[in-house]
DNA sequence: TCAATGATTAGC
DNA sequence: CTAATCATTGAT
């Protein structure tokens, strides 16, 4: 199950590169020495500055400034006062865009505890603090490559959620016949809760 | 000081 | 689908 931590060449693609393949790749959380918290990437979305739906699209400014910054860093701001949202800045420095984890699948856990960008964040306790840490070696938060198994993993590609500037943009991915996305796609039949769940009809239990 | 606004979530 | 929630932001 172990795989390699992935790199900061990783990153220094297009958000919208980045995203799809992030699917299938494991958030690891280390919160104690002998305590590690891991799920599959089930579901993102990318932003970058050439759309109005990105933060970085009007301007620079302290609020968003991680998202400028280095790829590979973990950009976490505030949503709806009470939410974090975690993202993974791409592509290049002076260059806003960042890949918004939503949801992870965790089969240590049980079903959909991840499911959303706030009860990700929650799950894996990132915070403001995390702000501009790298996820790549060095600090208690990466992310491994794909496991063999999930070498390549069908995606479904649609619209994002929650934005009212840049709907229309396909730039959302999730993991097909995954339970612990927070959403499916309209005519997407994948069940998205156990009790309906068929073992016959699946690919992936994430 | 105050009202408006969310890259949300839970609940019907 | 709507209500609840509250830090941040920009306008009084």
């Amino acid at each position: 199950m172990a795989t390699p931590c992935l790199k900061p060449s990783f990153y220094r693609r297009p958000a919208q590169e980045v995203a799809p393949n992030l699917i299938g790749c494991i958030l690891v959380k280390q919160n104690s020495p002998n305590d590690f918290l891991w799920g599959v990437v089930v579901e993102t979305e990318a932003y970058s500055q050439e759309e109005e739906g990105c933060h970085g699209f009007h301007r620079r400014s302290s609020s968003n400034e991680t998202l400028f910054g280095e790829p590979g860093k973990l950009y976490v701001y505030r949503s709806y006062g009470i939410h974090h949202c975690v993202n993974i800045v791409t592509d290049q420095t002076d260059w806003a865009s960042g890949v918004l984890l939503r949801a992870v699948a965790i089969p240590d856990l049980g079903e959909r505890v991840a499911s959303g960008p706030g009860l990700l964040s929650k799950m894996f306790s990132l915070d403001l603090n995390y702000d501009g840490i790298s996820v790549t070696g060095g600090n208690d938060v990466w992310i491994a490559s794909r496991p063999s198994e999930l070498e390549f993993p069908k995606l479904v590609n649609t619209t994002r959620i929650g934005i009212t500037l840049g709907k229309e943009l396909l730039l959302r991915w999730y993991l097909k016949n995954s339970r612990s996305i927070s959403r499916r796609a309209k005519g997407d039949r994948t069940p998205a809760l156990l009790k309906s769940w068929s073992p016959s009809e699946l690919t992936y239990t994430f």
